[in-house]
RNA sequence: UUGCAACUC
């Protein structure tokens, strides 16, 4: 089972989601159990095919197994749910779970954020803080752009503190500033955004695409053409 | 050997 395993895995890395499900049934043909090390990696090989039938197929045979609590495998179906644009199934995998950790945190709320369910994000989001779960800098990541997205100014520099309480890893996280800087010029706070953008350590083509776009949205050319400049300077092409 | 996240497009 392990090298099946290794194989499927290998595979999903390079993105042959085909492959991943060809391999599957071929070991079951061969008479191997898939584990819980292969469930999640097919369950997320059927996101990556945005296959709802493949993916249902596999939840129907993680219910008949012994796997059913399994954390890695409910929140494999969460996001493959989320994936195939079925929120209210990945929500039912997500309340019907007797024990979640952070990560089946997340995956409901980025699958909420990619469904534009950003009210639902933060709904979520404040009862995982409710529940005494800390957040990390996944969940910074999702949270803080539905504050920007929802021009929800206050709330996004309350996350903001609390990123900073919750210690380096996470207010010097690249994704998470990258995320502070869309917030804050969504919200029209180009001061805070420019602040937060300067002092970002390792920035990346992200962190760069957000702030030039919140100049451009901030109908602010001239910053947005220098801030442009300096990019290339860093040795970034546009995109 | 297994699951989640940021901008633009």
């Amino acid at each position: 089972v392990l090298s099946w395993n290794l194989l499927i895995k290998a595979c999903s890395k390079s993105g042959q989601f085909g492959q991943c499900i060809e391999l599957y049934v071929q070991m079951q043909r061969a008479g191997f159990e898939p584990d819980e090390f292969t469930l999640p990696c097919i369950i997320n090989a059927c996101a990556g095919l945005r296959s709802l039938p493949a993916g249902q197929a596999v939840h129907a045979q993680v219910l008949k197994s012994e796997q059913h609590s399994n954390l890695y495998i409910n929140s494999a179906l969460i996001h493959m749910y989320a994936h195939c644009g079925r929120i209210i199934h990945a929500k039912k995998v997500f309340d019907e779970m007797d024990d979640r950790d952070l990560v089946s945190w997340n995956s409901i709320v980025s699958g909420f954020m990619k469904e534009d369910g950003y009210e639902e994000a933060l709904i979520v989001f404040s009862t995982m803080r409710f529940s005494d779960v800390e957040p990390n800098e996944s969940t910074l990541s999702s949270v803080i752009p539905a504050c920007g997205r929802l021009f929800k100014l206050h709330l996004g520099r309350a996350i903001h503190g609390e990123a900073i309480k919750l210690g380096d890893a996470m207010s010097g996280d690249v994704s998470v500033n990258s995320s502070l800087v869309f917030m804050y010029s969504k919200c029209r706070d180009m001061d805070s955004a420019r602040r937060v953008f300067a002092s970002i350590p390792g920035r990346n083509v992200v962190s760069w695409n957000a702030m030039l776009s919140g100049y451009a949205q901030n109908k602010q050319g001239n910053e947005a053409w220098n801030l442009f400049r300096e990019m290339q300077m860093e040795g970034y092409e546009a995109s």
